[in-house]
DNA sequence: TGACATTAGTTTTTTTTGAAACTAATTTCC
DNA sequence: GGAAATTAGTTTCAAAAAAAACTAATGTCA
């Protein structure tokens, strides 16, 4: 009458994929804790004041593929962004299709406030760890992050 | 008439926390795609699946705080589970707010589908990096969540 | 014991996100 | 030169998630 309990064995607090979610959600928590209070921009308007900086214009599929955002995610912040006067948009003369992004003075600003206070805390994520550790671990990062490439889109 | 063009440098390529990102959206993805594919489960469903397993009975507060999802998708992802027969809800008797959720025969057959496909598939992320640097990895993820929650929660 | 606080979980509302369809501009190539 | 295909970006619609309010049960302590 004994049923059969012989399944394969599984701890999630050993899986890979969940340790890198909560590894995930520590570090990118901890960012946004950052431009969450200091300005109330989200995200995908975090995300893209940082690709753009104070020097570079990019349109915004250029944004999409430096961002690993989508197409319609990156047009929304962009109008985000634009009404709340921290980036213009200059349409591209030659091809009109093209808009030119720049962050504008008060982007700049804004962006001179954030860097140097993200920039602290990633130290501080790191503290305690030596720089051939951090390399190591950037490193290894990238080589999961190829193998996972190689092993999904078929 | 020169600007003033001293600014922080930044280069979003090496900023850790977006290495963290694209790291995470790649193993994650990876992962998915299996469960997706293979059984139309979400993200939550099958977190709950797994902390679950075939042996445990935890109430939904338990799996909140096993699973790293908050108390409405939780409560959501157990309606989904419970309608699609693969789970079980037995209201305690002593505590009648409790409910003990348990998989159900069928979640468990589920259970031991998808189990062994995501080892293999964490296993594959892991490719190419030797058992020393795996214990790296895991190590030093482990010392930045720390990290993070020191400087967070201040 | 009985008002107040707490806990477990759910429902409602709002905000985010993503997929698909769409518009407008440009390229291709016959 | 112009129909067909491609590209850039937006809008619309549907699904997912997060926040807030709520219900029901239990615990606390005066």
């Amino acid at each position: 009458m004994a049923v059969d309990r012989r399944h394969d064995d599984f701890d999630l607090q050993t899986f890979f994929p969940y340790l890198v979610r909560i590894f995930y959600r520590a570090v990118s928590g901890s960012i946004s804790d950052i431009y969450l209070s200091e300005t109330g921009l989200g995200p995908p308007e975090w995300r893209i004041m940082v690709v753009l900086g104070p020097y570079r214009s990019m349109s915004a599929g250029e944004i999409v593929d430096n961002s690993s955002m989508d197409k319609v995610t990156v047009s929304r912040a962009i109008k985000k962004l634009t009404t709340a006067g921290l980036i213009r948009r200059d349409i591209d003369g030659n091809d009109r299709r093209r808009v030119a992004l720049k962050l504008t003075q008060e982007g700049i600003e804004m962006w001179d406030l954030l860097i140097p206070l993200v920039k602290e805390r990633e130290q501080q994520l790191l503290d305690g760890l030596s720089s051939e550790e951090r390399r190591q671990l950037v490193e290894l990062m990238a080589k999961v992050r190829t193998n996972a490439g190689r092993f999904s889109e078929q």
